[in-house]
RNA sequence: GCCCAGAUGGUGGAAUUGGUAGACACGAGGGACUUAAAAUCCCUUGGCCAGUGAUGGCCGUACGGGUUCGAUUCCCGUUCCGGGCACCA
């Protein structure tokens, strides 16, 4: 009897030994160099895990196993992202504690994880909803609201700095309420009064990433602005340093698109525009545009404010002013999402004209909503030939049009290209005012020369400055939930102020109900026992509350989910540390994550929040460098693969896929766990649902063939493959081995079982290589063949370069290659054989342990060392290689392996095989390429 | 509209970055072993044409051009699919 491969026995065994062996735990060792991987981690859902989730972190633990074996130092830790919604609105359906539907996810997650063999440092597990991992997040949120952004040195610098210099300019307030209000300007963390994007149906403010098209991410639901008083993050003050980082890191370059894209960096011009309130009348005011084409300044013929700006009132004139009224009206009764879908022109004139610096001219002010209140300074100059949304607006107001591009046709839709030489600018040169005996003139220049002559214009004469403008935007920090980090801050007599550093962690109180109360107050506006004690520092019962005993109100927002999935990668370098977030030494020896595996859905969301965060940490030297994430690697998603059978309307018949034609059918989901290979298992069918207990087939060569298409994974359409069935089907080894051999981990692609028995197969035969028939190890002390070597030493060679390259499929591919040709071989050599558990221990780490064993190696195969191959086993004696005349093949011939170019052609020219191609024929040309080919050109003679 | 990434057999995907396209796997077909099934092993498998046959020829990497002795790879144009941003001045 040959030796039967048992994946559950050695996957069981092995479980029980690495936890016993603490084969995975890490620690701090300055004698070896550190290696850091990490998966972005799982909010822990009801649903479990599915065959999409390890897909990601497969492919890390892959590279850490590997890295391991090449002698680093590797942290490879995994932990929850606790705090969300699905929680909490479960809590408000059933009354259940969040908590506990949250740590019982979290155990049935970790048995999902526990199967599949990672070699995670559960030690150094987080969850972001417990009081020790969010005291830290606490903590950041306080240094942040004590912290501010200094322009000049482009750092976070303590607010007493700031304070310093206010009052060593004389502008520091005595009132305590007007300090707060000042340094609320500045501060990282601030209570700003800001427009919102208001969620009615959720009860909380989301942030810009959570909205899309005017509905929340989480539920579709309809989003509006609102004014609304919340705590914000001065993400904006690092908009600059979030985009030169982009250049310093290895991401994928739409990643970096995406981001760059998401700040949006534009350079342009801020010009200062008098105005009057009349054609004839005399400067009432001026008020500021922003344009990133200062080059059409010639080609202004109006301008235009957002409805919101505070301006509109300044320059309405009486006349003009129940049009405006009426028009602002309008506006204010349109949702964010009309006004994104619609585009349709609409605006009213104001009354008032302004007046360009550069012609003199007065042009006519609108108001129009296409000008938005929250960027640049919610005023623009309109420029109806090179602007698609000015021509609009000029052509529906019929307002005039200059066109200031040479042969730019402009009869049908304005030039928007920033290409082409400059025209009209000025059309007479008293067309252009004089300034200090200067007139601008940039007719002849190309539209970039135009741009960087008109500022330099503008700021020699002091008609505006030059001005870079960001889309990116605070982040808005406090939602109105109840299941996230409770603010460590307090209301007294009206002022925010922090609660001491060393009172944190501020724990989340317990609350009867999680909904908002009946006064509109957050949900933890239902705690009873949230009131801070100034004086015996503790959180007292709010009905204590009294200004005179130093009692005070606690914050009732709590923070977003980014709040705690923002520095979590530094607290796993450090996990148990009550004094700090993350040690010095732990920060200095860990540094950042050279690997970071996750989805790019996070592109705009955390992966801009983590780094935001990591520079403030960084500017504080919590952190040891300004960019947490080194390399980024964006799994793809993984597709459920769905399977249908076809019912004969009003009948309870199935036809199978070939035959539905035939029949006036309803294609109706199956259950993808009762289909192999599209051939549905009847019994199990009928079993799946007493509805077709008694159900009939119509079947094509005795099989019932199921009809199949690619949907989203999801519960209703029965497509969810969950990894303990392959798990318990195959083993752990064979679903690691097949979710990396499906294609490129970046790529999104389908899952199907379909090809699993290619994997399963491939363990089988390298089990096999090992065994006699008796089931006795097959090993010899034979010298390998040099076949042998050859085969080891190209699969060595390979399969470092692939997982260098993240390129593991190719690398299985690999392994099936050579397990084939050795077992071809007849290989029994230990020498090779010792060597292949430890290549394939990153992919199969159970199989290679258990190979490992019977081998006698010493420990775990997770400690040994990674093969080097040399090159000497791979040289040939000799090369076969194409001689091809003209570009095509014609002839192969074997050359000596350190044949020269020169001598291959030699040789080439004067085969036998060559005459007849070269008969009546010169020789044009000769070309060698070494390993490769030899080729050949050649004309008929003349 | 702007930006980014793609398109290769029946299927998933390879191709050392300009050098014999289709590795590896699935599926399919044929065969061996077996009372039978499972398991295992072997052969064939991009298309078309010629030949009893070994084999030979032509066409083929979304489409149309170009550069090159040689293009899946580089350049220009077109179509289609995916992703991001979007009255951002």
């Amino acid at each position: 009897m040959a030796k039967e491969y048992n994946f559950r026995e050695i996957e069981q065994k092995w479980h029980r030994l690495w936890t016993e062996r603490q084969t995975y735990k890490v620690v701090e060792d300055e004698n070896k160099k550190k290696f850091y991987v990490l998966n972005m981690f799982p909010y822990p859902s009801g649903a479990g895990l599915h065959v999409g989730h390890p897909l990601g972190y497969i492919a890390s633990d892959i590279y850490a196993r590997y890295k391991r074996l090449q002698g680093f130092n590797v942290l490879n830790p995994m932990g929850y992202d606790a705090y969300g919604l699905p929680a909490e609105q479960y809590a408000i359906k059933t009354g259940q504690h969040p908590e506990k539907t949250t740590f019982a996810n979290i155990d049935r997650y970790r048995e999902q994880l526990d199967k599949i063999g990672f070699s995670f440092d559960w030690d150094r597990e987080v969850r972001t909803c417990s009081p020790d991992y969010y005291h830290w997040t606490q903590w950041a949120f306080q240094k942040m609201f004590n912290s501010y952004f200094d322009e000049e040195l482009q750092k976070a610098q303590p607010i007493e700095k700031l304070i310093e210099k206010f009052k060593q300019e004389g502008t520091w307030p005595t009132d305590e309420k007007a300090q707060s209000d000042l340094l609320m300007n500045y501060r990282l963390a601030f209570l700003g009064e800001t427009m919102v994007n208001w969620c009615p149906k959720l009860g909380t403010v989301l942030a810009n990433d959570e909205v899309v098209e005017g509905v929340s991410v989480r539920g579709g639901y309809p989003v509006e602005q609102k004014k609304m008083r919340q705590w914000c993050l001065r993400v904006s003050a690092y908009s600059q340093r979030l985009l030169d980082g982009l250049d310093t890191i290895d991401w994928s370059e739409s990643i970096k698109e995406t981001q760059r894209n998401w700040i949006g960096r534009s350079e342009g011009a801020e010009i200062e525009i008098p105005y009057t309130l009349s054609k004839d009348g005399d400067e009432a005011g001026s008020f500021t545009i922003f344009t990133t084409r200062a080059d059409t300044m010639f080609g202004v013929t109006f301008f235009v404010l957002a409805p919101e700006s505070e301006l509109v009132d300044k320059v309405t004139t009486p006349d003009q002013r129940a049009a405006v009224d009426e028009y602002l009206k309008y506006v204010k009764s349109r949702t964010e999402r009309e006004r994104m879908i619609d585009h349709t022109v609409t605006g009213v004139f104001s009354g008032a004209y302004g007046i360009n610096p550069i012609t003199g001219d007065k042009c006519p002010i609108y108001i129009a909503e296409y000008v938005l209140a929250g960027y640049g300074t919610g005023a623009i100059m309109a420029v109806p030939a090179h602007d698609s949304r000015d021509y609009a607006f000029a052509k529906h107001f019929d307002l005039p049009i200059i066109p200031l591009v040479e042969g730019a046709d402009i009869s049908e839709e304005s030039y928007d290209a920033k290409e082409g030489i400059v025209i009209n600018s000025p059309i007479t040169p008293d067309k252009s005012v004089e300034y200090d005996g200067e007139r601008l003139c940039l007719n002849g220049l190309t539209i970039k020369e135009a741009i960087a002559e008109t500022k330099r214009f503008v700021k020699a004469h002091n008609l505006g400055r030059v001005k870079v403008n960001y889309r990116l935007r605070d982040a808005i920090f406090s939602r109105q939930r109840y299941w996230g980090e409770p603010f460590p801050v307090y209301y007294k007599k009206g002022i925010p102020t922090m609660i001491p550093e060393e009172c944190l962690p501020i724990e989340l109180p317990q609350v009867e109900k999680f909904l908002p109360t009946e006064t509109g107050e957050p949900p933890l506006g239902n705690a009873q026992i949230w009131a801070w004690d100034e004086k015996n520092r503790k959180i007292v019962d709010k009905k204590l509350i009294d200004e005179a005993a130093g009692i005070y109100p606690i914050e009732l927002y709590t923070m977003p989910g980014f709040a705690g999935s923002s520095a979590y990668y530094l607290r796993y370098m450090d996990p148990h540390n009550d004094q700090a977030l993350v040690s010095n030494r732990a920060a200095s020896y860990w540094q950042n994550v050279d690997l970071y595996v996750g989805g790019s859905e996070h592109a705009t969301g955390h992966l801009i929040y983590s780094r935001f965060w990591n520079k403030f940490l960084f500017d504080l030297g919590v952190s040891k460098k300004e960019e947490p994430f080194k390399k980024l690697v964006n799994q793809g998603m993984i597709q459920g693969r769905s399977n249908f059978v076809y019912r004969i309307k009003e009948t309870n018949t199935f036809v199978s896929l070939g035959l539905k034609d035939k029949y006036d059918v309803t294609p109706i989901h199956v259950d993808v766990n009762i289909v192999k290979n599209d051939i549905l298992d009847l019994e199990a069918f009928k079993a799946w649902s007493p509805e077709y207990a008694t159900a009939d087939f119509v079947l094509e060569d005795g099989k019932y063939v199921c009809g199949w298409a690619i949907e989203k994974m999801s519960k209703s359409m029965y497509n969810v493959v969950n990894p303990d069935m392959i798990v318990e089907n195959y083993g752990a080894d064979t679903l690691r081995l097949y979710e990396m051999f499906l294609g490129p981990v970046e790529q999104s692609k389908p899952w199907d079982t379909n090809g699993i028995d290619g994997c399963f197969r491939f363990l089988k035969k390298l089990w096999a290589l090992y065994w006699d028939k008796d089931g006795n190890l097959a090993l010899t002390d034979d010298e390998p063949s040099a076949d042998s070597l050859k085969t080891l030493h190209k699969l060595i060679k390979k399969v470092t370069g692939d997982i260098e390259a993240f390129s593991y499929n190719t690398s299985i591919s690999a392994f099936m290659v050579a397990v084939n040709e050795l077992s071809q071989q007849k290989c029994s050599s230990r020498i090779v054989l010792q060597t292949l558990p430890v290549l394939i221990a990153p992919f199969a780490p159970h199989i290679a342990e258990e190979l490992w064993e019977a081998l006698g190696g010493e420990g775990s195969v997770c400690d040994a060392r990674w093969p080097q191959y040399e090159e000497k086993y791979l040289v040939e004696t000799s090369v076969k290689l194409g001689v091809q005349f003209n570009g095509k093949v014609r002839f192969d011939m074997l050359f000596p392996a350190d044949a020269t170019p020169e001598q291959m052609i030699e040789l080439a020219t004067s085969a036998p095989e060559a005459a007849k191609h070269l008969e009546g024929m010169d020789i044009v040309k000769t070309i060698a390429i070494p390993k490769r080919i030899v080729n050949i050109v050649v004309k008929p003679k003349t």
